[in-house]
DNA sequence: GTTAACCTGGAACGATCGTTTCAAGATAGT
DNA sequence: ACTATCTTGAAACGATCGTTCCAGGTTAAC
């Protein structure tokens, strides 16, 4: 029958997330995609669509590959406070160390860029946000269950406060916050949850 | 001598902040500009420069406009925790209701995009940061010598912790989070520095 | 009233934008 | 080998990008 695709999309689609993330939507061009995937805009248009739709897969493709494996450990970690740290700490890692240091989070990204626009791009968006608050609310009900928490510390609000923390963590690390301080300021943060010191 | 501009630099400054504040920089292109201040595209250049250059001024004038006299209330308040309250309580206001509903705040925005690479408004980005984590210093000083403070909270860590948070209600403001559910959020986190309740 | 200095309107610049088109090449079934 | 079907390369599309240029108008000092 017909012919068969001469590259591997989803490969391609790892390049051009890479590029979204790192500029975002409107400042990259067609034409960045073309050099970098080494593609060519028929092959492109073919199989992804114009460039809203290609920036929609990308989006998709970063959350399904990089956003929830990660949340889905953290939700299965059955350890409490120190797997929410952990979290954290590979967070802070990957956003500041690597082959992907100092490029943020695309979710974080997209929030604050026209991206937002679009209301596939903030269904997505919103999604993943539940996801990232209900994967931190289970940690923490599993660290509430096993007496980490302190006395006033509700999982459900704590959670929303975490959340919100991760993302500034996201936007600080684009402008080249210090490892070691955002590792500090989260600790901590964390600290603030736990039991207080044997009062 | 020579003619006089016929129009108000600073009117259309607050103008083309609108425009970058909600769009970005690559999202927002000069016919917007024109379109929206009114003025020409002869007296845009002659009076700002360049489209870069258009952008650094307008960024400097929301910081100088928007964001300092903010953190300047919040640094000079005496009160302590309250003002670290209402500077949340009117954060959130703003960026949830009102005429600027949604649209962040620029400085978090150009965090996350790619008007970032630029040096010169990186810098901007980093000292106003800075500004941020100082101001929030200086309320937590107060706070503490006030008693307002858990043993453990120690105001320089603290500082950065709600530095972040900041940062993640400016993001999630944008994505339509619900007031009210900010507001609970900070709430907690404020609670959590606060003194345990008469342990 | 003349002149020198500046501003404004609008056309126009080349470059790049996202997208389309089409002929040539490649594949798998008959 | 032939054909139907799909992919690929490259040229080209109109539109818009940021920027420049210049003629005409306006101002203030002499």
């Amino acid at each position: 029958m017909p012919d068969i695709k001469h590259f591997d999309p989803d490969a391609a689609l790892d390049t051009v997330v890479g590029l979204f993330w790192r500029q975002g939507l409107a400042a990259t061009g067609i034409q960045d995609i073309v050099s970098e995937t080494g593609l060519n805009r028929s092959s492109l248009y073919a199989t992804f669509g114009g460039k809203q739709e290609l920036y929609r897969a990308a989006l998709r493709h970063y959350v399904e590959q990089r956003s929830r494996p990660v949340l889905r450990r953290l939700a299965e970690d059955e350890r409490g406070l120190p797997a929410v740290a952990e979290f954290f700490d590979g967070l802070i890692r990957d956003r500041c160390s690597g082959a992907h240091a100092r490029w943020g989070c695309m979710v974080s990204n997209a929030q604050a860029g026209a991206e937002a626009g679009d209301a596939d791009v903030r269904a997505v968006l919103d999604a993943q946000h539940r996801e990232l608050r209900d994967a931190m609310h289970a940690a923490l009900v599993t660290a509430e269950a096993r007496g980490q928490l302190g006395p006033g510390t509700v999982p459900a609000t704590a959670a929303d406060v975490l959340a919100l923390l991760a993302h500034g963590v996201n936007l600080r690390s684009r402008a080249g916050a210090d490892a070691q301080e955002l590792s500090r300021t989260v600790t901590a943060a964390l600290e603030c949850l736990g039991s207080p010191p044997t009062a």
